[in-house]
Parts: structure tokens; sequence; C-alpha cells
DNA sequence: CCGACTTTGTGCAAACGTTCACAAGGGCGT
DNA sequence: ACGCCCTTGTGAACGTTTGCACAAAGTCGG
């Protein structure tokens, strides 16, 4: 409930697999922009997104016939397509809840102002913080979360306060009007529905490059193992055994299996 | 091709997508955990995830058989299972390159230190900062990548310089040996196989709730439009015209259609 | 004006992911 | 020891996403 809305209304209809890339196909179509490059085929612009040429072609499908059959699509006018597509021809007021580094990480970053996102205000809790310039803002009290939004009239809020202080700034965030929230901090808001939430989060991030090192450091493992005689056993699951003790070294229960 | 490796070997075979909610569940049994409760249901662990029940049970069962049918789940043996399935009961030592605002983030992060990864070294190009000391960690040269990664034995590095910066550096990330890359650099890397890239992408999310925000907007708008009868003239929250030009205002072509 | 060539847009099938619904299985009270 | 109740683990149905392969449709040289 709540999380991804999804077609609430139905509308055209345009899968949330390629809204996720729309992004993506955006920035390389600047980078060709940039390099003056005026049309692009589908297979070229695939690969500097880095997906398959099908899917892209799918994907652009999706928002109308905007390419040329025998010759590609004109970069300009599918910047402005699928920028359009995106709600990015409008001006994007965010409120930045939490001065950290994070926070001016965010504050800072280039592709924010350029691409109809605008830092309307950046808050603190931190008195000490509070008042300081950061990026160009001024940083006012969280204290004064309502005035600010209402004042700036914000829909999207970034939290990038620590954890235990987020629930707390997102529903003062909603209590004033904001409808999308992009949560940096590390646990799973609470929202009512109609509130949309997306989350980036450094450590989940980090541990699923751990699970796809450990994979590649036990293939090889075995490789070298097997080449050296060794008995692999547990052809089954992976990462068991191998090593450590095979069990839990933990709590009860872990007597049965 | 070189992206997403899936299962380049095939092994047991954890779906993707569950491997990418394990750190949630994770990060919901440490707080569990940290409140002393002993035992969870699927219910419970998946409401605190923020996840369906059964998809939670399904995830789980990848893994093997770790509930008690009737009671749920011990805390402390599932959170060591999805440690080890995840290859976090080891020690990952990672080497952050670029030490901005996003670098000192990332190496001031909570959940770092604390869930098996370990900051290794910080790097930067800017001699201004090189030399300086970060979160406990005097900030190298990014000369010295080679050496720092060899000296670490990183498997693990973040990228957090400049775009045009950022492919120089993963090429020798992954020259000095490192496998896995997270890229916080807003471009598509370019990696050899076998070398596994994560991006995360602060201006992706925001676009992404810009066309949900847009797409609300809307459909508000159409509704106040039916109620009002009249021109929505700054109905609800956005103050958009909505109506503006429904065709390109750029650049050849546009003509056709 | 025509025919060869190129590249888009899409029907279709397979792979993948999610959700339901329920049988299997374990604890607990009696 | 038995049977009730609870919750897991999973088969099966469903929906979504991917990728192939090709027809449709446009350009360009002659």
């Amino acid at each position: 409930m709540s999380r991804r809305t999804r077609s609430g209304s139905s509308l055209p209809g345009i899968p949330e697999a390629t809204i996720a890339r729309l992004p993506l196909y955006l920035r390389a179509l600047y980078a060709l922009a940039d390099r003056d490059v005026a049309s692009v085929s589908s297979e070229e612009l695939a690969a500097a997104a880095g997906v398959n040429s099908a899917k892209l072609r799918k994907d652009l499908s999706h928002l109308g016939s905007y390419g040329t059959r025998g010759v590609g699509y004109d970069v300009d006018y599918l910047i402005y397509q699928v920028s359009r597509e995106l709600g990015l021809t409008q001006d994007w007021p965010v409120v930045i809840v939490g001065a950290g580094n994070l926070g001016r990480a965010l504050a800072n970053y280039g592709g924010f102002a350029t691409r109809g996102f605008r830092v309307a205000a950046m808050l603190d809790c931190d008195p000490a913080v509070v008042g300081s310039v950061i990026a160009g803002h001024r940083v006012r009290s969280a204290e004064d979360i309502e005035q600010v939004v209402a004042e700036s009239k914000a829909m999207i809020g970034a939290i990038t306060v620590p954890a235990p202080a987020a629930q707390g700034i997102c529903d003062r965030l909603v209590a004033a009007g904001v409808t999308s929230i992009l949560n940096f901090a590390p646990l799973v808001l609470n929202v009512p529905d109609g509130v949309d939430v997306r989350k980036v989060d450094l450590s989940i991030e980090l541990q699923i490059l751990a699970f796809h090192a450990q994979r590649r450091s036990f293939v090889q493992v075995l490789h070298t193992e097997r080449d050296a005689a060794g008995r692999n056993g547990q052809a089954g699951r992976p990462g068991r055994s191998l090593a450590l003790n095979g069990d839990g070294p933990v709590s009860a229960k872990a007597v049965s299996s």
C-alpha cells in the first residue's frame, strides 16, 4: 500500500521500467547534443545509454513515434519529447532537509539545476548550521518546514537527515503538502497514500556489490580447488561451507536443520 | 555485455530481485534485534521492510528453510544467514575516489563500518584536498590509485568524482584489480566483462519523482477542471499551465507529424 | 520515378517477478 | 498423546519485462 502507486489512474500507461530508463536516455541525448550530433540511431543511443537497442526502441515507442525510419531520431526533438514526458519542462522547486554532507552534495549537484530542478531551500535542525550559506542558500531552521514549503510551493522534498529524525521530518513535509519524497535515510518511511517515496541507499548498493563480489571469489576458489584436486562436495548452495563454520554461530534453534 | 553479468555461472541462482531486497530485510532485522525482539513472523518483518509478506517468505526460502512454522523466524539466526548470503560476514575494504561532498558523506556514513564494509582509503585529484583528514582518513593522491588498491587489497571502489573524470578513474581502478564499482558520477561507465558496476544517481531518482508528481498534478487538474468547469488557473498545487504547446518548440523535423 | 538499403516500430514468445491460496509442518494446551 | 491453531514454504496463476525477428516506412542514388 502507498508504495509505487502505479497506474492509480490509467491514462496512457507507460511501464514503470520504461520510466526508470528515460532519464538515462535523456542524459545520453544531452551528451550527444553537446557534441553537436543532430541525429542518432537507436543502436547508437542504446549503446550510449548502456541498454539493448530493441528495448530502447520499445521504450521510445511508448511516448509516440518520434523517429524516422531509415534515419534515426532527431536529438533535439527527442530531448524535448522525453523531457516533456518526464515533466521536466516545468520547474520543480525542491526542499532539502538536512544540511550534512549528503545535503550539501545534493545542493551542489550539477545535474540538478540544469534539468528542471531548483533548490528552493535547505533546512537543518542543528542551530550551528542554521544561518550558514550552502551552495548559495541560507540554511533555515527545520522548525520552519511548514512555512518554507508553503512559501516555495515545493512538491518535492529530499530527506538527508540521520535515520532517527527522518520519519518526523517526513511527516511534517507531507503535512505541509509535499507529495514526493526522495529519502536518503536508511529506513522505510511511512507515508499516506498518494505520497510517492523513492529511496537512495548507499549501504544497500554496497551490499549488493558485496554479494556479487563474494560469488565471484567463490567461483574462483572452486576453480582453484578443483584444479588442485580438492573435493568440492557441496555442489548445492554456494556460500555454504567452503570455510567458516558451515552453520550459524548464533542463538538457539540452529540445531535443527 | 559487461553489465549486470547475472548468471555468468549458474550455481544455484538466487534471483537478482531477491538479492536487492535482502539488505532491506537485514536492516529491519537489525532494528528488531536492537529492540531485543527474539522472533518475528513474516508478516511483521515484511511490514517493517515495506514489502508483501508472501514475497518476503519466497525470498527467504531461496536461502533455505530458516523459519519455524507456527512461530516465525529467529531474529539473530536470520541476521546471520542473510549476512552470510550477502557476504557480509567478511570484511570488505572499500576505496573511495573523490573527496568532495559525496565522498565525505560516504566516508561518514554510519551503516558503512558497522556492516562489514571499511573505508580503506580516500583519494582525490585536487592537491588542495590531498593530505587533509576526512573521517579519520588522510586523503591520498589519485596518482597513487594502483598502489593504494594493492596495499589495501580492496575489491570494491566507489567513484565520487565529477563525471568527466569518472571513466579514467574507473579504468585505473579496474586495471589495479578492483572488480566491483559503485558509481556516483552521472554517466555510463564502460568496464570489461567480469567487473560489476552499480549506479547511484540522484538526478535519475528525482526525474522519476517528477514524472509521478506531474502525473498526479495532471489528474488533479483534470478533476478540478471538470468540477469547476473553468480554465484551471492554479488548481491545487501545481502552478503549471499543463496546456503548453502540445508539440515541440524545437528544431527541424517537428513539422511532419 | 524506381529500387535498394537502412532503421524504426511492433507482434510474439520466452523469461522473470509477484501474488494468491493452501498444504505441510511445528508448537502448545489439555 | 492428541488435536487445534498458527505460520511457513511453495505450486500455480497472473502480470510485467525482455529480446527476437520482421514488416512497414522512410531515404538516397541513379
